[in-house]
RNA sequence: GCGCCCAUAGCUUAAUUGGAUAGAGCAUUUGACUACGAAUCAAAAGGCUAGAGGUUCAACUCCUCUUGGGCGCGCCA
């Protein structure tokens, strides 16, 4: 949390300089890792951003401010210098690296983690599959983003609810339970086709077998309820195998079926409130939603001439419902097919009243797996697509999560196989579970003698003072930006990107200064280093939902 | 046709959200184990950030257009 401090103390200074010069203006300014180059530990862009405002010559507003935060800010600040058109470079004492390695060390765990609850109730909802067959890898792929942005949000204080939104009510369910109800009615011998657009994946059959073995009468059977039932267990079971759990399942039937005591459903009443408001009319027989009014680009069916509710209809209702449930934050995290979607749902908040920065629609891009060089060919309607549970099964949780969340979700990802597979560097899970594996056979070795020191208060920290070690400690100290660029983006790949430059630089730690040596006081100091890397180095995979083995 | 998203090294991609000489990995080439895990490290080479304009002290990032790709455009879900 190096930075967070060092922006608090700057914040005063440049409130300051700026009252003195007479401008009233707030300045956002950056402070930044400069370049590889650069031997500076942070550099700020404030003298540029001033410079504009007052028409002043940015670098000699640098110096100025400069020698004011070498004054102020001497506690933290060794030295600044001013470079490239006004930056003002900072270099920071050791003492404040120490001292963040100190709170690493007596923090373990709970290191940059903001008070539990202490940022308002967030709902995330993800998956969201349609129960009609299993999850393929791109819901996994969501699952992955959704259930580790949750353990992030958490980590900053949020109050987080994962939900899955079951739609368990429409065309698709009644095809689904029709699918079933051929199988069924074939496996009796009965002659019946069974139309191509239905569904036709092996699951189908399994259901409607085990419906025969329980010997039931046809008339007694409930197609759809069993045909939901089956699908949802090998759901969860994925989900399960792949380390996601959800607070909540949220049935569709509670907002189009459930009835209040004057007989209404959640999604009349919306209905209701939309046209008492203006926002919904009716037309051609049908109920219209205005949502070009807030920029869609054209208005949608809510109620079908025939008096049918669509699908959309539902969904506003159940946004409506997260929203009274007292949730300050709704994300949503949708497969980019879904995209059509975002501009009427967005319109749909704000006619209910709510802030258009109160949904956070999420959207990530496909998934292609390959295999050795060449992409494996997909398609849901042959039922030929590539499970989640296989790619799981082939190559592990770990992997698999770790893969998912390499890319921004806006990139579309490819998937190697072998790669994920292979137990080596060049498999970036594999390289960071190996840092940890590596700091716990050191200290474990450490721990053989027994004369090192192990009292955080005993250690000479000034010791650590090689390049090698200063940008360690300073990565670590990383970990926390790297929780605040994630909510800002609100994407988990940044700690992906992360684990592999931290475990980059311990590498090279680790080729330069040797840990145990003869000298009792820098092996007992290097050691503590190592047990930081380890700490930050399990908390960042922890956030991933990847584990950090032991030994490897 | 209209709309949304994407385009970065041969390949897969990052870039702290407008900052300094655009970073990694794979593949290629060269070097390093008589000490803590060589399952590793060090180094070389590879880029007009698709193209053209514009805004700015500063553009991969913002705006406009063009080209190429993905997806969506139902009183389906």
């Amino acid at each position: 949390m190096i930075k967070q401090n060092i922006t608090t103390g700057l914040n005063i200074i440049v409130k300051k300089y700026l009252k003195d010069r007479g401008v009233n203006e707030k300045i956002k300014f950056n402070v930044e890792v400069p370049p590889k180059d650069v031997a500076a530990d942070f550099a700020i862009n404030v003298a540029m951003l001033i410079a504009k405002k007052i028409k002043m010559n940015p670098k000699i507003l640098a110096q100025e401010i400069a020698n004011i935060i070498i004054m102020r800010m001497s506690y933290i600040i060794e030295k600044t210098e001013v470079a490239g058109a006004g930056f003002i470079n900072l270099y920071i004492k050791n003492e404040i690296l120490y001292r963040e390695l100190i709170s690493i060390l007596c923090e373990g765990d709970k290191y940059g983690s903001l008070a539990e609850n202490s940022k308002g109730r967030v709902i995330v909802e993800f998956v969201s599959a349609n129960p009609t067959g299993p999850l393929h890898i791109g819901h996994g792929r969501g699952a992955a983003i959704g259930d580790s942005l949750v353990r992030i949000l958490k980590r900053l204080g949020y109050n987080v609810t994962r939900e899955y939104y079951l739609n368990d009510v429409g065309n698709q369910i009644s095809i689904l339970a029709r699918s079933v109800e051929i199988r069924y009615r074939q496996l009796k011998k009965e002659k019946i086709d069974f139309p191509q657009e239905y569904y036709c994946g092996d699951y189908i059959i399994n259901i409607a077998k085990r419906l025969i073995s329980e010997n039931k009468n046809i008339n007694e059977i409930d197609f759809k309820y069993e045909a939901i039932k089956d699908i949802l267990r090998t759901i969860k079971e994925d989900l399960k195998a792949f380390a996601v759990e959800f607070d909540n399942w949220f049935s569709e039937e509670v907002i189009a079926f459930y009835r209040d005591s004057n007989g209404k459903t959640e999604v009349d009443k919306m209905c209701e409130y939309l046209i008492l408001k203006g926002d919904a009319y009716l037309k051609d027989d049908a109920l219209w939603l205005a949502s070009t009014k807030f920029g869609d680009d054209k208005d949608r069916v809510l109620k079908r001439s025939d008096g049918r509710y669509t699908y959309l209809a539902s969904d506003i209702a159940y946004h409506k419902n997260k929203f009274e449930r007292g949730f300050k934050k709704l994300i949503n995290l949708w497969g980019t097919d879904h995209h059509g979607y975002v501009a009427r749902i967005t319109a749909c908040v704000q006619m209910l009243g709510f802030k258009k920065e109160s949904l956070n629609i999420i959207l990530y891009q496909l998934v292609s797996i390959v295999r050795n060089g060449k992409h494996l060919a997909m398609s849901t309607r042959a039922g030929k697509f590539v499970t989640l549970k296989e790619v799981v099964d082939e190559v592990g949780v770990d992997a698999c999560r770790f893969f998912f969340l390499l890319r921004s979700p806006a990139s579309q990802l490819e998937f190697d196989l072998e790669l994920a597979k292979k137990r080596s560097s060049k498999n970036p899970v594999f390289y960071v579970q190996y840092v940890n594996a590596r700091c716990v056979s050191i200290i474990k070795e450490g721990k053989i003698r027994k004369d090192v020191i192990t009292n955080i208060g005993n250690i000479n920290f000034n010791l650590l003072n090689t390049k090698e070690e200063r940008d360690l400690i300073k990565k670590l100290s990383a970990f926390y930006d790297t929780l605040l660029v994630s909510e800002k983006t609100m994407s988990p790949h940044h700690f992906t990107t992360y684990l592999i430059e931290l475990s980059d630089i311990y590498h090279r730690f680790y080729e330069k200064c040797r840990v145990l040596t003869d000298d009792i006081a820098i092996t007992s100091a290097r050691l503590k280093l190592i047990e930081g890397v380890m700490i930050i180095i399990q908390n960042g995979l922890n956030l991933l939902g990847v584990s950090a083995p032991k030994q490897m």
